[in-house]
DNA sequence: GTCTATAGACCGATAGAC
DNA sequence: GTCTATCGGTCTATAGAC
């Protein structure tokens, strides 16, 4: 840090920013294992160590802790889609996006959300951050989504809405817990499997 | 009812039948359309007509309705099987259940549990009817799935498991109700849509 | 000395149970 | 129709940074 570069975030900040950090690492982990609605804001106080009053320091309510975690998830897809070859085959990447998605829920990482749950749908469509994630991110896979239409790779007769939704289901496809709860597959075999059935159907070929 | 037949069933009896058929109905609804959690037990009394307390003679907890309502489904969903041609080439009889699963649940009748609710699932479980129902069309479509593999009609590097649970799975695809949502389709071309992708996958043939 | 953030008690509502 | 537990959310006294 030398004299006259900008330091500009104070120590405060950064200690903010950090514990901001930390509340959503719990949230997201929680998430992920049980859900919102068993998720309780004096349990998530208790895994990060503050009090529960702190929490509401940084986050209004406990819908906003949900969508603080989908906007932590929705930019680490962002940047795996930017890490992907631009080059590459449009098919390919799609593949890579689906597989990236359903191994990070295998490892707990994906923040499982009701999708009944209306104030939850409102917190999160009225959170600018995450919907310019999510369309960011629909904007890319729509545009894979018809090239690889186009060069013969995914079948044209499909409207790519309905592929963008089955692409998404995978975040939360419940066969992924269900082979991993019968014990007989490790992660990287289920994932093979639902990519096969995702990808190729269950008809013989 | 002739004299001489047995009547068996008192007037009773049959009340109690009754309002158990009428609890089940509206819990069966409130399960497809707001899901286990958003379900209170005064909702379920108010729409039935019956006291609260009156629930608890029936039913001695949430999750036993819950339950209930399931049973019910499985019911039905072994009805079905039996119902279909005997003789029929597995494959579509797999198409068919499928097919009727998603149509279901278009139509606001499939009960939606939270797949991470422990208590749930507990009594789920512990439930008789219900398990050997799980049990009696597992069996069934895993003869299916099988004799499907074996015909060449069902791709048979996938394992059994794999399949009946992808099956299953379409019981509560996010997919449809997105589509759905989109009011772009109606509900037999999102049934189409989502046999497509189920059976002959995303890929290009 | 002032001011902010924190801890932990507290409140009100809701919902399951009887 | 009551009882009680739980949980989201708030209030207040205090400790510590500046």
């Amino acid at each position: 840090m030398t004299p006259g570069s900008p330091p500009k975030i104070s120590f405060k900040t950064q200690m903010l920013l950090a514990r901001e950090d930390a509340i959503i690492t719990v949230v997201n982990r929680l998430l992920a294992e049980k859900g919102f609605e068993a998720m309780t804001v004096d349990e998530v106080a208790a895994q990060v160590g503050i009090a529960k009053a702190s929490l509401y320091k940084h986050f209004p309510s406990k819908e906003d802790l949900a969508a603080a975690a989908m906007v932590r998830v929705m930019r680490k897809a962002q940047d795996f889609l930017k890490g992907l070859a631009p080059d590459g085959a449009p098919m390919q990447k799609l593949r890579a996006v689906v597989r990236w998605t359903m191994e990070l829920k295998l490892a707990g990482g994906m923040p499982s959300l009701p999708s009944q749950n209306s104030s939850l749908r409102a917190t999160l469509i009225a959170n600018k951050d995450y919907m310019n994630g999510l369309i960011e991110v629909s904007d890319a896979l729509g545009a894979w989504i018809e090239a690889a239409q186009e060069d013969g790779s995914l079948n044209p007769k499909l409207p790519a809405i309905a592929v963008l939704y089955t692409l998404y289901a995978r975040a939360c496809d419940p066969v992924l817990e269900f082979l991993k709860m019968g014990d007989q597959y490790d992660d990287a075999r289920i994932v093979d499997l639902v990519m096969a059935t995702c990808f190729e159907g269950l008809n013989a070929r």
